[in-house]
RNA sequence: GGGUGAUUAGCUCAGUUGGUAGAGCGUCGCCCUUACAAGGCGAAUGUCGGGAGUUCAAAUCUCUCAUCACCCACCA
């Protein structure tokens, strides 16, 4: 074994292995039941990032647990089509050859997706490999593979059979740049700064005017009322008169309204129909006719004045402006803050559009999905997001899920010439449900539906439903959802809509939250801000040159550049090591408190490969004092030490706490429980007290066995416990580690995950052991604090020791001296005098070590005095506790007792001590 | 405007039913001690955001203020 731990060299074959013997596969019908993650689909062309990474992890160490605890465990891998995030990134590739999509035509672009999905695709799933992920690829699916198609067709079809999908003109969110509509998610608000512009809308009886605030002069254009409130004095005696639209000359009403507001602006609004979604609204209650005025590139259409026809619609808004200005009918214009709405991929300010578009009517689905969570079929982990769910799902609006662009599945609805709307799987279909005549033209609709309709069936749908497989009865519904909060709308809710209305079962049982991963400034990670961390360069290494690089180029705004380079060198001067994938892992688990984001420090990363190295090294100490020895495999005559009993009865706990924090979801909590009791129990305590037994010749055979049986047992079982977060090295080490524990196996993935034995629990061990550490630790310090060589034996005189403090003594001698590094001990009875010595407690007994030549007469009264001035402070506050009569009134007693022991514990230790400084003061 | 969460050691965060505050990283001192210097031993560090209340007892429960973050929303 090498003497450091290198991740790099084990890794990728045990991979290899774990995927070619089927260990990812669910092993089949099991008492313990079935466990199923699905995995959030992630788009088909993308790569991994930190997100994904974390999530992976998560789910991983779930699957692995149960899977080690005996479940059939299903964690089912596929990826998502992505609909216009894939097309944009082959329209991009296009348009770099001066091509456009039209150019190709539906089919071939199609085919061109397909070709780029085939090359790309492979990409994150490798991805999500290196990290380890146990994932069943053999089911590998994607959103638009056969069956997945089958079961959105099934759902469009019967949902538009009962009515609960529709076809309807209505105002949409519109990306001009996509030319699609968008669903309410799909659009950014964000604030950006701009300006009120106040006109003059002069009354058509040429009485004066009213005057309108507008942040969008140009859809001045396509208005069709003035509105302003019922009981607005000012405006009262207008209502029902007209204005004439300067620009247009059309004469429009001055309705009445108690939308408006009469405090802002001048309380008279612009009502533009076709244009906005409050003005929509408004339109439909008063009936005013619906101007459009806009194309689908959001330029100026021909229903507009001549002059402003095909321009842009930002173009217009100036000229609008200037001529409403030469009119003399621009009022004022103010410095506004408004909020504008951008498309999410294209980055394009959306209009309001009026268009056709497919919508599924929710408000029936919803109330399934909202009772769910409410009678706890669901349960969000942490609970608080229930909040957020419900406060949508109460306000839900209805989906707007046609999208016009070609990737994707395409709507099942064909149309005849006279418009009539047909919903069947294909067209022959059609023809015979409808009862068509065989010469009738039908067309099929152009749209696709948006990717999240098919992303809602993925709990089912890749288990092969609509067809009623084995795999869709044992694993629906699934065991949990882990995801971020960012889809809890778009994706958990419409889930559990269609879970229940299509399987009547919900889809999970429970949703584990996640919060977001940050960079080392709790920074949101992104391209622009040039601060990603790519998870397969944590694993794999990367100069610094690479990383500069990586992270300059292709960016939006190039002129960032320099800036990046900067912080990316400063940061990183020698690039990021290597670190493996089970130290991101571990990370990842200890940083997943709950809901709360992830801030991931490389030298976070570093502590935690640290910790890998610890336990690489363990191992290599336990192999080379048990390899070619007997560890009692088959000799029952093994004799325990204080130290073998106290660990196994550590252990014992230890599993307690693991089974406890996984079944709660706090990898925190358990990544921090394996750390301690790894590092500072086993390494630190244990390991040492081995060496005596195994290594002096006092110690019989039995004793020795007893102790190597105990080394390699819990070494081993330490694998076990980590294996769901650490896969690798886990299994690495297993193979060497196991056969000495008498375990045979092929994997670690497929032992049962340890659990604790009461009988091995021991607290007199721990009692015991306690004593022992307490003995050493207050020798190690006053070594440490007298700047005594840490190499120089000492000797020890005891006083006051009780006989326990003897037996104690006298049966873990070895373990003391050892670790204590004494020269010599011995006892003094209470009417000898000891000589002047440095003094360190263990309960009532002291341990003295005489100042002789080694120890700073000054230095110990400094080092006793700070020692005496803590103690009484602590019991200044203990009596004013007791001295408290509510507190001994009415407190539990267990309570007042044990702060009466605290006190007599103090007292008689501050009594110790302080004769310690008087005869020391007094030298 | 509505909602949610946060505020604890220099940094990032734990803190389970109220009972004298913990970890990792960092810092300081001494050590290459035969598993590990990616290490060992030892040490320091907190008016638990401010204020008020409930209680014998509050980081923990209630109210209030402040600051920050995120989500949702139609103010022209």
């Amino acid at each position: 074994m090498e003497t450091t731990y290198n991740p790099q060299s084990i890794e990728q074959k045990w991979y290899q292995t774990w995927e070619n013997n089927g260990y990812f596969t669910p092993q089949g019908e099991s008492d313990a039941g079935n466990y199923c993650i699905m995995i959030p689909p992630p788009n088909v062309t993308g790569t991994l990032h930190m997100g994904h990474a974390f999530q992976d992890t998560i789910m991983d160490a779930l699957t692995r647990y149960q899977r080690m605890r005996g479940k059939n465990t299903l964690w089912q891998p596929g990826t998502d089509h992505a609909g216009i995030a894939t097309q944009m990134v082959v329209e991009r590739q296009l348009a770099a050859q001066d091509k456009s999509r039209h150019d190709l035509g539906r089919d071939a672009f199609i085919d061109k997706v397909w070709e780029w999905k085939k090359q790309s695709g492979g990409t994150i799933t490798q991805q999500l490999r290196r990290m380890g992920g146990s994932l069943d690829w053999e089911n590998e699916r994607f959103t638009m593979d056969e069956g997945l198609s089958d079961a959105v067709h099934k759902v469009f079809i019967q949902l538009y059979d009962e009515g609960l999908i529709y076809r309807g003109k209505r105002l949409v969110n519109w990306d001009p740049i996509l030319h699609t509509a968008l669903s309410d998610l799909e659009v950014i608000s964000e604030e950006e700064s701009g300006h009120l512009w106040h006109f003059r809308y002069p009354l058509s009886d040429g009485s004066g005017h009213l005057v309108v605030a507008t942040t969008r002069p140009e859809t001045m254009l396509g208005d069709t009322a003035v509105a302003v409130h019922p009981d607005d004095e000012r405006y009262k005696h207008l209502i029902g008169k007209t204005i004439t639209l300067p620009l247009v000359g059309r004469q429009i009403p001055i309705i009445a309204d108690d939308y408006v507001d009469m405090e802002f602006g001048t309380g008279c609004v612009k009502i533009t129909p076709a244009h906005d979604f409050n003005d929509y609204e408004m339109g439909q209650r008063h009936d005013l006719p619906m101007i459009n005025i806009l194309t689908v590139d959001a330029c100026i259409n021909d229903d507009a004045p001549q002059k402003y026809r095909g321009l842009d619609r930002y173009e217009v808004r100036d000229m609008v402006v200037h001529d409403l200005d030469e009119l003399g009918l621009l009022d004022s214009i103010k410095e506004h803050k408004l909020m504008v709405p951008r498309g999410d991929r294209s980055g394009s300010v959306v209009e309001p559009y009026l268009t056709d578009q497919w919508y599924v009517k929710i408000a029936p689905l919803a109330e399934p999905a909202i009772k769910a969570v409410q009678d706890g079929s669901i349960k969000f982990v942490p609970e608080n997001w229930s909040k957020t769910y419900f406060e949508w799902m109460n306000n839900i609006q209805d989906w707007c899920i046609s999208r016009q662009i070609w990737w994707g599945h395409r709507i099942p609805a064909w149309y005849d010439e006279a418009g009539n709307v047909y919903v069947a799987d294909n067209e022959a279909e059609v023809r015979k449900k409808y009862q068509l005549a065989d010469d009738l033209t039908l067309t099929q609709d152009d749209d696709v539906l948006d990717t999240w309709f098919s992303s809602a069936l993925w709990p089912f749908s890749t288990l092969g439903w609509p067809e009623n497989t084995e795999r869709l009865k044992q694993f629906y519904p699934t065991s949990v959802l882990v995801t971020g909060f960012d889809i809890i709308f778009f994706w958990v809710a419409r889930m559990i809509m269609f879970g229940l209305k299509f399987m009547d079962d919900v889809p999970f049982k429970e949703i584990y939250i996640h919060g977001l991963v940050r960079d080392a400034d709790g920074q949101k990670m992104s391209k622009s801000k040039g601060n990603v961390l790519d998870p397969i360069d944590i694993i794999d290494g990367i100069d610094l040159e690479s990383l500069v690089k990586k992270r300059t180029t292709g960016l939006m705004q190039p002129k960032m550049a320099p800036k990046i380079e900067k912080a990316t060198r400063k940061q990183y001067p020698d690039g990021i090591p290597a670190f493996g994938t089970d130290a991101l892992r571990f990370t990842f688990a200890a940083l997943a408190t709950t809901g709360r984001d992830v801030v991931l420090a490389p030298d976070r990363i570093a502590g935690y490969r640290n910790f890998c190295n610890k336990i690489w090294n363990a191992t290599r100490y336990v192999l080379m004092n048990t390899e070619d020895q007997d560890t009692g495999i088959d000799n029952q005559d093994c004799k325990y030490s204080l130290a073998d009993r106290w660990i196994l009865s550590r252990l014992q706990q230890v599993e307690d706490n693991i089974q406890k924090h996984f079944n709660g979801y706090r990898f925190d909590l358990a990544a921090q429980d394996l750390y301690s009791f790894v590092w500072e129990d086993y390494c630190d305590w244990y390991l040492e007290l081995s060496k005596p037994v195994l290594m002096k010749d006092h110690f019989s055979e039995s004793e020795k066995r007893g102790t190597r049986k105990t080394l390699v047992q819990v070494l081993e079982t330490i694998l076990r416990l980590n294996h769901p977060i650490m896969p690798f090295i886990t299994e690495e080490l297993w193979h060497s580690v196991a056969p000495l524990a008498g375990i045979k196996g092929d994997t670690i993935m497929q032992q049962p995950f340890p659990v604790s034995s009461d009988a091995l629990k021991d607290a007199d061990a721990e009692a015991e052991l306690q004593w022992v550490k307490n003995f050493i630790m207050g020798i190690r310090r006053i070594r440490s604090e007298s700047d005594i060589a840490p190499g120089k034996p000492l000797p020890v005189i005891l006083q006051n020791a009780s006989e326990q403090d003897k037996q104690r003594y006298e049966a873990n001698e070895s373990f003391i001296f050892t670790l204590a590094k004494l020269e010599s001990i011995s006892f003094l009875s209470n009417d000898e005098v000891a000589p002047e010595s440095s003094t360190a407690l263990v309960g009532e007994m002291k341990i003295l070590i005489p100042l002789a030549g080694l120890i700073d007469k000054d230095a110990e009264l400094t080092r006793l005095s700070k020692e005496i001035g803590k103690l009484e402070d602590n019991l200044g506050k203990s009596n004013a506790k007791l001295g408290n009569p509510g507190f001994v009134d009415k407190a539990p007693e267990a309570v007042v007792n044990k702060e009466r022991e605290r006190i007599a514990e103090m007292e008689s230790a501050l009594e110790k001590l302080k004769e310690q400084l008087e005869k020391i003061s007094a030298l």
